[in-house]
DNA sequence: TTTAGAGATTCCAGTTACTGGAAGGTCAAG
DNA sequence: CTTGACCTTCCAGTAACTGGAATCTCTAAA
């Protein structure tokens, strides 16, 4: 199949599949003689998986990893395992500093009367010259 | 005050208080003879306030409104406010699919044993043919 | 048969928000 | 006077694409 047909059955933008074998993280497949892409079932297998990492947060990088991880028979899932792990506590800090955010927004709107007036809370508090409640990123 | 005290009092590393200058959101201070940076205290309070906004999710082009409202002595609270909200709203998308992202792992990482067996239930997980409950970045 | 349109190809540039490094100028101390 | 820390500018690179230009190729209709 071509790359459009590749596309929308794996949900990945045909650029992105491109951008994707350019940068050794999809399959390439093999070409017609017009030059074009030619899928077969497994590539798309192979995307969607990507795609699905991908929308997982996982890198270009770590989907490489979890590719080759995936295509290989002899991979351990303790490796597997491992850089799940390490993802679900990179996201455990992500949401803390989200809601953290969130909560210094939310008391900043709550106080902020939201009228014409040139005095903004929102703008005091972020002004403020201590250091807020969460700290890197 | 030179650029690395300016750095260490608002937080932000030399490298990238530059950066903001060139790219129009921090002040451009005056220059001593010799071509150095010279900043004063409002300068610091508004490298602190970009700094703060930053670390708050802010873009640096929402900076840059922020900080235009911060200047301008006739700026409406309500502008503010509603730029507020909408980081509000877009820290709640991000809430929503860190978490299932984060139930998503979880789960995976329930059903896999970890040893060195080639059969892993994370990578079966992400070649799964249905959509994940999860839309969306 | 021609031709229009969709879809494919490559390559180049731009995005966001920096970060690193090179090459060189300046300043204070010893 | 030299050393070392600090400053300057500029150039390149990062991640993960996205958009656009110029140029094929394929299919279906007039």
């Amino acid at each position: 199949m071509n790359i459009g047909e590749a596309s929308a059955r794996s949900g990945l933008p045909a650029k992105t599949i491109r951008y994707y074998e350019e940068a050794n993280v999809a399959p390439s497949p093999a070409r017609s003689t017009s030059g074009y892409r030619d899928y077969g079932e497994n590539d798309v297998h192979l995307l969607r998986f990507i795609h699905t990492a991908r929308r997982l947060g996982f890198s270009l990088e770590e989907c490489r990893e979890l590719v080759s991880l995936y295509t290989d028979p002899n991979r351990a899932s303790a490796d597997v395992k491992a850089i799940a792990k390490r993802k679900i506590a990179e996201i455990d800090r992500k949401l803390k500093n989200l809601k953290s955010m969130k909560h210094t927004l939310t008391t900043l709107i709550d106080e902020c009367h939201g009228d014409d007036r040139p005095d903004c809370p929102i703008l005091k508090g972020l002004a403020m010259e201590e250091e807020s409640e969460f700290h890197e990123n």
